[in-house]
DNA sequence: GCTTGACTTAGACAAAGTCCATTGTAGGAT
DNA sequence: ATCCTACAATGGACTTTGTCTAAGTCAAGC
């Protein structure tokens, strides 16, 4: 975790109250939170903490490509700190609960030359859906 | 067209202008359309017609699996009238241009049981990213 | 041609995110 | 240790995308 600050701080990140807080929300769990939910643990450790702030803060860490954004519903997107092992998601289509998961193989290897457009292509994102285990038994 | 329009009175759709509107934008352009352009597009052919009304009926669309939902970016939701075939997209990071694209292989049976997680998938999304022809050359 | 219940409408509302002018401050310079 | 200043934070208005509701309208069956 001091990693992640130590690693920013070597790129010239400023260090203020507030970033070390997003960054502390983000590295403490391993789940994939909203920026609204973000800001809401952020505001438990330091309530002067607005909402602007931990878009901005978000924004450049994922700029920096520390965290990911997840789009996976229609709602708001989700910041995945996990950003340095590859990996895809597996949400639940009723109450959007999201795994990591690493399915075999390699898809970015399954997009043919024919089927490239002569698009430059850098990054895949897969998304498995179907039901978890509480919602599929209920 | 008049083939989609024919399944869906087939299946107890009421047929009405603003229905047909938008099945016809949709059915008209190969293209994928977000919601507002949707309803642009059907205002140009019927002035009265209302966003409710659009919003609506893409949702009817949907879940009689005439249209498939697409959520490649942040910002609004697009609607793919290509549902027949299944098939995958390749969006340009800078300019949002999407193509439809049919890679190799069955990326749902690489996700392997241990990697589930007691989840019943049902459905896999995958998403390329790169950046289209213009973007990459200017 | 009626009737009826499903469909449409306009506009208010809500959620997620962006923008901007102002105020504050981290970290280097002195 | 103190000062400076560029960069960061604030908060509130604004935008975009989408949903809801109450009241009016109309497609389809009789």
């Amino acid at each position: 975790m001091s990693d992640l600050l130590e690693r920013l701080r070597g790129r010239g990140w400023r260090m203020t109250a507030q970033r070390r807080v997003v960054a502390e929300v983000l590295n403490g769990e391993h789940v994939h939170l909203t920026a609204d939910e973000v800001h809401a643990r952020a505001v438990a450790k330091l309530p002067e903490i607005s909402r602007a702030t931990v878009y901005n803060t978000l924004g450049e860490l994922v700029s920096l490509g520390e965290v990911l954004e997840v789009t996976t519903d229609k709602r708001a997107k989700r910041y995945d700190p996990n950003a340095h092992r590859p990996h895809h998601h597996l949400v639940c289509a009723r109450c959007g609960a999201i795994r990591d998961v690493h399915p075999l193989g390699n898809p970015l290897a399954d997009l043919p030359d024919t089927e490239r457009f002569g698009f430059t292509v850098s990054d895949v994102e897969v998304t498995y859906r179907g039901l978890c285990p509480d919602c599929a038994g209920a």
